[in-house]
RNA sequence: GUGGGUAUAGCUCAACCUGGCUAGAGCAUCAGAUUGUGGCUCUGAACGUUGCGGGUUCGAAUCCCGUUACCCACCCCA
């Protein structure tokens, strides 16, 4: 075998396009529906970005970014997210100067240097939105019943939502110190994993999926005892926000998320059929994020999906478009050398009056020329054979019904409309 | 970074355990089934350095060693 894509990359053939056309049409659609507008960044940022958005002890920044030029000052990275980019775009351009308050989404490619699993590619497509400038409770809830909206307009199954909240910078130092304190005297209980977690995340040991763990932290401290009276109203007026709606949803305590920019609201989305990864996406509020990358202080929230893990999700349910995808609506078919000329420029005709059309070009028999307009669903074909070219007509035939009529090359792209 | 699994035609796989004629099948491809007509059917054709390198043997897809690639999982999680 000759050169093959890097590991972890992957090709999308032809044939994968349909289901990945569809996933990005509905995520622009739902987006577009919600109020929110489409931006592009660059796939390539400063390095010192995501260093300073995602947190720099964070296991991504220290071990799981494709970074360039590593310690150098003008080192850059390919984006392991998007949120970091987006705030830094909008404080760059000005536009929270033109309007405080943007709604913005985007569809794609991120990179992680880790190893590929089901699920988890070095490069991976997300579809996320970002309600930038405002700390409306309503907007955690809005970003949430979004990104619902879209898993079921695909039909993605099993689909259930976590919600929790994490308290701000004044309180959710109260809550690491009730954990550790709660923990400390029987750490030694715990596995290896927690065990370390212990200095490095706590909050992380509550997530912890061993059977002894989850029990030792059966009666730990429960954030709701240590958010302070703002954070406590905003996760209160978010939770009946998403009651209200017929949201269905889980408080969950003992979810927490990895990026050290996320303040109160965090939430996640599982779905069936994903494997070890089943987790299909997940966000929350960062109200410090804007004013860290030099803007004003605002509030923020947002959500990213997983885009391969929908693929997986569908597939597994059955539910992905298994036709093929051909465009061309027209195929010219032509019976010797002297008709060759005369189908390419009734090809060239019907294209530029707007019609997909194609030819063979391999020189094949017209048998072989059916084949191929039927192989790519052609709905109607045309015949150019001696006897037509010196009646000065073509024959179009009707693929569906099997009837052939005589038209002039004129009246074609008409006809074929229909 | 760690562990396990897999590697045979374009794709999905068989043959491997128990070494032995030209490594098979289905799908896909191409071509025919009376003159210039698709799908369905039938017939035929083409397609492989059995991942790569070495070893054992009269003989290796098959046994042994090495190597590479990929997959799954762990860690962690976007």
């Amino acid at each position: 075998m000759g050169i093959q894509a890097p590991l972890g990359f992957e090709d999308h053939l032809p044939d994968r396009m349909p289901i990945w056309r569809r996933i990005e049409e509905t995520a622009r659609k739902v987006a577009e529906t919600y109020g929110y507008r489409e931006m592009r960044t660059p796939l390539l940022e400063s390095t010192e970005l995501f260093i300073r958005s995602v947190g720099e002890v964070t296991d991504i920044v220290e071990k799981e970014m494709f970074t360039f030029d590593k310690g150098e000052k003008d080192s850059l990275t390919l984006r392991p997210e998007l949120t970091a980019s987006f705030v830094r775009a909008c404080v760059e351009h000005g536009l929270f100067k033109k309007k405080a308050f943007q709604k913005l989404f985007y569809v794609g490619a991120n990179f992680r240097k880790e190893r590929p699993q089901k699920g988890r590619l070095r490069q991976f497509h997300q579809f996320g939105v970002e309600a930038l400038g405002a700390t409306d409770p309503l907007l955690d809830a809005e970003t949430v019943l979004l990104a619902l909206r879209f898993l079921e307009e695909l039909g993605v199954p099993g689909v259930k939502t976590k919600v929790n909240s994490i308290g701000c910078p004044n309180c959710r130092p109260k809550y690491r110190d009730a954990l550790k304190a709660k923990f400390a005297p029987i750490i030694g209980q715990f596995c290896e994993n927690c065990r370390r977690r212990f200095d490095r995340n706590v909050f992380r040991i509550l997530d912890c999926k061993v059977e002894k763990d989850v029990a030792l932290t059966a009666d730990a401290p429960r954030v709701q005892d240590s958010l302070c009276a703002d954070c406590l109203a905003h996760d209160k007026a978010f939770v009946e926000a998403l009651t209200r709606a017929g949201c269905d949803h889980k408080q969950d305590p003992r979810l927490v998320r990895g990026f050290d920019y996320y303040t109160r609201t965090v939430y996640e989305f599982t779905a069936s059929g994903l494997g070890a990864q089943d987790a299909i996406g997940g966000g929350g509020r960062y109200d410090n994020l804007i004013e860290e990358m030099g803007g004003d202080k605002a509030g923020a929230v947002g959500f990213a999906i997983g885009l391969e893990r929908v693929v997986i999700a569908l597939e597994a349910a059955g539910k992905a478009p298994e036709e093929e995808w051909f465009s061309t609506r027209v195929f010219v078919t032509h019976i010797g050398p002297e008709t060759r000329g005369p189908a390419f420029d009734l090809v060239r005709q019907l294209r530029g009056e707007g019609v997909a059309a194609d030819m063979d070009y391999e020189g094949r028999s017209l048998k072989a020329q059916m084949r191929s307009a039927n192989r790519v669903k052609a709905p109607w074909v045309v015949i150019i054979g001696g006897d037509e070219l010196a009646k000065g007509v073509v024959k179009l035939r009707d693929m569906g019904k099997s009837e052939e009529v005589e038209v002039k090359p004129g009246e074609l792209a008409g006809r074929v409309r229909e």
